[in-house]
DNA sequence: GTCTATACGTTGATAGAC
DNA sequence: GTCTATCAACGTATAGAC
């Protein structure tokens, strides 16, 4: 009886220790470099010398520069599924959105990059991310929110534009940190500040839509 | 008597006819290359055939590459002044965001372009951008905010995280079109969605800090 | 699996005839 | 002012010894 296979990894290859650990060392390397210049604005000499290795190693990992960049939004990609949107209709609103809003601020505190690099790639047209199912996924966030509003525990605005707004304001502390950090005067953004941005926008938010602010521990 | 010495370029040299008519188409289609590839994600070559001109003839009215760039950015930050940012402590709060609002929207809508270059040279750093008095302008919009909530005409928030926030959530429409077509199945957003953008966002802000939107023609 | 050497294309920039 | 021809540097990617 033959041995089970062992799991894929991004290249499809199968993973050996050295494999895997070298995978993710240049990944984190390319997550890097990748968010500060752009997938063009980055070679893969730059990615090597970060990691440590010759760059021809990094050809044998990841077939091409374009390989290992969509490597590298993929694993964003897996993040963000894992951090964020849990909303259903029976919770309660102000909970709900409560606890969305602190998780996207704290997704952009604690993983700045994976939100410039996205932020680029959507910019520059999207070309590699997958659009899979995102438009299914999207479609049960607005029902929620409209369910909520039939069901008047929410004052009537539209879903798809009350969706984009707490996006593009939370987006905002990671991919414009380096602008807020010129205007405020700030050499970096601390953890205060991101509780203080979530607190404000938790407080906006509701408060626009009718909600008193949940209970908080 | 020496006649008037010609208006100054961007490349600092005499603006002849000529010169004038050609920095500017130049400008123009850098303009669009650069929006949709980056700053390294350009090429002077691509430049030159969308102006239809030799790549030679750029590097006549620009010195190098990064000169054009600067131009392009200096450019863009001309319109924004423009077009925004005429907050006074006199006015009234709500027909002063509403009007804010509107404009900010009115520019991701009119001048997508312009939004998406400055929103990348940001996310990378924005080492081409002057900062010169930026500080100063920033403390002067929180000034007009704090002096509104200290004369009990709005809810008390954080005015730097309100600009922020209103910031974001209007330069989304810009930067991140494409992904809302995504998810909303748009082939491009069209007026009427940008005028429900800013009628939801001023629904939201304006109820969120205590205000009745105001009477509109 | 690792690394040196190298092939080959593209880029920004310039020289110099017109 | 305009344009063709060209250069030097750097990019990705691969060949092949170890």
């Amino acid at each position: 009886m033959p041995a089970a296979p062992a799991p894929a990894t991004s290249t499809g290859k199968p993973a050996g220790r050295i494999r895997q650990k070298n995978e993710k060392a240049i990944i984190a390397a390319a997550e890097v470099e990748f968010a500060r210049h752009g997938y063009k604005g980055t070679s893969m000499n730059s990615i090597a010398q970060a990691v440590g290795l010759p760059k021809a190693n990094l050809h044998y990992y990841f077939s091409s520069k374009q390989g290992l960049y969509v490597a590298v939004l993929n694993n964003i990609l897996g993040q963000w599924e894992n951090a964020l949107d849990h909303m259903s209709v029976d919770d309660d609103p102000a909970e709900a959105l409560s606890r969305y809003i602190r998780a996207k601020i704290e997704f952009s505190r604690s993983q700045p990059l994976a939100s410039r690099i996205f932020a680029m790639e959507v910019i520059s047209g999207g070309q590699y991310l997958s659009q899979d199912n995102k438009r299914d996924w999207f479609r049960g966030r607005t029902a929620v929110i409209q369910a909520w509003i039939d069901a008047g525990r929410l004052a009537p605005v539209d879903p798809a534009h009350l969706i984009f707004t707490l996006w593009g304001a939370t987006q905002h502390y990671a991919d414009f940190a380096g602008q807020i950090c010129q205007f405020t005067g700030k050499s970096a953004l601390k953890k205060a500040d991101f509780d203080a941005a979530a607190t404000t926008l938790e407080q906006i938010i509701l408060a626009g839509l009718g909600l008193k602010p949940p209970a908080r521990g």
